[in-house]
DNA sequence: CTGGCGGTTGACCGGTCGGTCTACTACCCT
DNA sequence: AGGGTAGTAGACCGACCGGTCAACCGCCAG
């Protein structure tokens, strides 16, 4: 039927049921079912339903930073629009991995992390580690946006936080909305928030 | 034992714990051991876990808007300083909350919103309407700052979306990095991010 | 030809899940 | 005094949970 490794499709299974539901929802046996394989193979490749879920962390990490953070954030454009662009980016994501029943799917590592964070500290704690690289990176491109003069005085990891919260933030409220326009426009509130008054949301004609 | 009624500690208790862990990781069995009551008892108040749980939405939601939210965004103050009134004493409601085993527990309508929000109609539906009224008393504080010149041009509205994302964001952030002091330095973040260049972090002398 | 071994199978484990049911008690209304 | 009813008790249900295990298969190296 499929014959990607038994080890890749239990990882991508996971990741598309744990994302579309939640981690305590989905079963050790919806895994292998959506893999087409038994439990002993399960347990062959995984110690437990934990080390899948951490390695499925480190896979979907790579994936989201190669694929979505890097080309958004590449520097074909001038920092700010590259911000702007994250948001588009998400929201397309999102947009796309909509299913009919459920909607919003909202950001895998989000949504673990307010499931499980106080309940597994190993999963807590990669979580955290994901979480940093990615303020990492915000925290570079909004430096250059500095070092060029768009966001003068600015510290670029304090406002990478702040960003990085926003973002999430955004997600959630996508979800919870079941739409994720609410991205895109929430960006664009962003791009007033970050820069101050420019392109800030008009107020309606009254 | 505890003379509250019945009803009302199985909601109490169902709220800690759901807040402490999650929906899905805490059973009906341990709700009504917190309780000190049996299943029976439980079945007679609440026709379903899902039924206590939308209950109990109900009666955090009044608690957090009349010993938050309204105290927070009282008019003793001017209403950008209320808004960061507001960060601080959720950062205190986080701090207050921890416990030694699990940490900072996070927002009970966030964690249930990324968890449930896909697999539950009713849930999703109860948190969208909780979350519309805090965007809406966000608006008012917003407008008045609009009104008071200290946001002149903005559109209240679309503002205190993005407001709110960063609040449920930055109490991710607290929750992942298990430090409610992250919310409050997050709150003087806001304070630039929303406000312009006013209050923004300096860049560290180098 | 014969081991060993990565991979697989499917039965099985104790425990817990949300939920049901019947019986019983305690109190109020008449 | 009698009857209804709100509340409680506790045994019970089938389904599912994460995880284990012994047996087996086919391939490749010796």
């Amino acid at each position: 039927m499929d014959d990607r490794d038994t080890r890749k499709r239990l990882l991508e299974g996971a990741t598309e049921l744990m994302t579309a539901r939640s981690y305590q929802a989905v079963g050790v046996q919806a895994i292998c079912d959506r893999a087409g394989v038994r439990k002993g193979s399960f347990y062959h490749f995984f110690s437990s339903k934990q080390a899948l879920t951490l390695a499925a962390i480190d896979a979907l990490w790579q994936w989201f930073r190669d694929r979505v953070l890097e080309p958004a954030l590449a520097a074909d454009r001038p920092p700010l629009e590259r911000i702007e662009r994250l948001f588009e980016s998400i929201a397309e994501v999102q947009a796309a991995r909509r299913s009919p029943e459920g909607g919003v799917a909202g950001c895998p590592f989000g949504n673990l992390a307010l499931e499980m964070s106080t309940q597994d500290e190993a999963i807590r704690a990669r979580l955290e580690t994901v979480f940093a690289e990615t303020e990492a990176r915000l925290a570079a491109t909004l430096a250059e946006a500095r070092d060029t003069g768009a966001l003068p005085g600015l510290d670029p990891a304090a406002a990478a936080r702040a960003l990085f919260a926003y973002i999430e933030g955004a997600v959630m409220l996508a979800k919870i909305h079941d739409d994720p326009t609410l991205i895109r426009e929430l960006g664009r509130t962003a791009r007033f928030a970050l820069l101050g008054r420019e392109g800030s949301p008009e107020a309606p004609a009254a």
